[in-house]
DNA sequence: CAGGCTATTATGTATAGACATAATGAGTCA
DNA sequence: TGACTCATTATGTCTATACATAATAGCCTG
């Protein structure tokens, strides 16, 4: 790593944060010094602040200047999950298996996370993940037709929606939520549990330059742990 | 938005991808062809190219080129939540209590947890953060003195050890789970729901530079939502 | 033909200079 | 006093050029 590159920039400005020479809530010195002490072009110094930034170690503002951010928020990093993959990775066996594929008009709720209007045609499919055996996941997945109409000629007999989405409809934007629900109904029996057993429950509604593409609810067994690393 | 920014040629890009006119695999053309197309600087183009790089949309190899993603392996940003921020900026009001605070030998699932040897002493604190008079998280903390001795002048009675910690005890590594299950004795009473009720868990493990610093067990009553966004 | 060297190529990064844009604050006018 | 205008300022972006670097393909050598 050069001694002027944005890389080592970023680096030193982040242990100057981190050592807390520069305070949370401090404005620190504007790009045209801080390249003039690095000895780099502003573009350079520029490049580092910004990736400072988006990692949210700085706040940044026209005219005001560049500011230590107050609670200096970390990021986590979380791969968006092939189901798959992910059983198949702690060397269980992974078995498929399609509940229901239907083309109708949407809830109204589905409809709005989805951002089209209320009764536009998707196509429902739910399916089931199962680990060794073990379910362990109830995927229940609209997808939005007018974005992905070619959704529409698969039958999802042997490739889940969520491998299929993964390699035919990449996307640019999330929004993921989870929490913990009593199992309820058709989910409960699927999954084998009792009704109100503890479920962890995600829901994903992905976009592509703002055209949503589908959205879906994994239910998992109360032994899910979900885990993150940083 | 001007036609020729970057942010027009990563808008334009992100299009060709979804609509499929390049397939997944499938190699684009060069920087400089691109720069030809749209009428820009190349550096342009590679800000363009890089952003979508770094959304996982398509993969970058020296001299190979740029192709479209087969995977499309995106990762979320998680915020390490201040839980105070986090319900104020809800528009609620945030209220906290501390319910234990002792220093003793760490209990051996916890001292596996940070990695020091069964019985270390540490600093044990309950607390609970409540927003607009609901508790909102239970919260359970082991501080290891070892790295943090300064957590024993502390008494945690107006700052909760969140807060404390943020501020004082930057980390480098952590790990995350979470995970619904039922609520359990202390903790549902705390809460003041039933036993049993689903209770969406999340624990935490942080580190700095290979020594660890806390484990915290946060607890949060079935109405809880955990937002990412991407 | 294996093994290693070399030229080529596309991306990666740095630079100086220029202009764009948002936010601020000072000055102006009613 | 208030509302408006305008200059100022720091960041945001773009360009043209140059050189760096990783990965590949092809060539040479033993």
């Amino acid at each position: 790593m050069q001694r002027n590159s944005f890389k080592a920039i970023r680096a030193e400005l982040e242990m100057r944060i981190s050592k807390r020479l520069w305070l949370p809530g401090e404005t620190i010195p504007g790009e045209e010094a801080l390249a003039v002490e690095f000895g780099a072009a502003r573009a350079t110094v520029n490049r580092a602040l910004q990736e400072l930034a988006r990692a949210g170690l700085v706040e940044r503002k026209r005219k005001s200047g560049t500011r230590v951010a107050l609670h200096p928020v970390r990021e986590a990093r979380y791969v968006i999950p092939l189901v798959r993959a992910e059983i198949e990775a702690s060397g269980m066996t992974y078995q498929y298996r399609l509940i229901g594929r239907r083309e109708c008009g949407m809830p109204d709720a589905v409809a709005a996370r989805l951002d089209v209007a209320p009764g536009t045609r998707g196509l429902h499919v739910t399916c089931l993940h199962h680990a060794d055996g073990q379910a362990y996941q109830y995927e229940d997945r609209w997808i939005n037709l007018d974005t992905v109409p070619q959704a529409g000629a698969e039958s999802f007999d042997t490739i889940s929606p969520n491998e299929w989405l993964v390699s035919n409809a990449p996307f640019s934007q999330a929004r993921f939520s989870f929490r913990a629900a009593p199992a309820e109904g058709i989910e409960a029996d699927i999954l084998g549990l009792e009704a109100g057993a503890a479920v962890f429950i995600g829901e994903r509604v992905t976009w592509l330059s703002g055209r949503s593409i589908t959205f879906v609810r994994m239910v998992h067994p109360p032994s899910h742990t979900m885990i993150m690393d940083v």
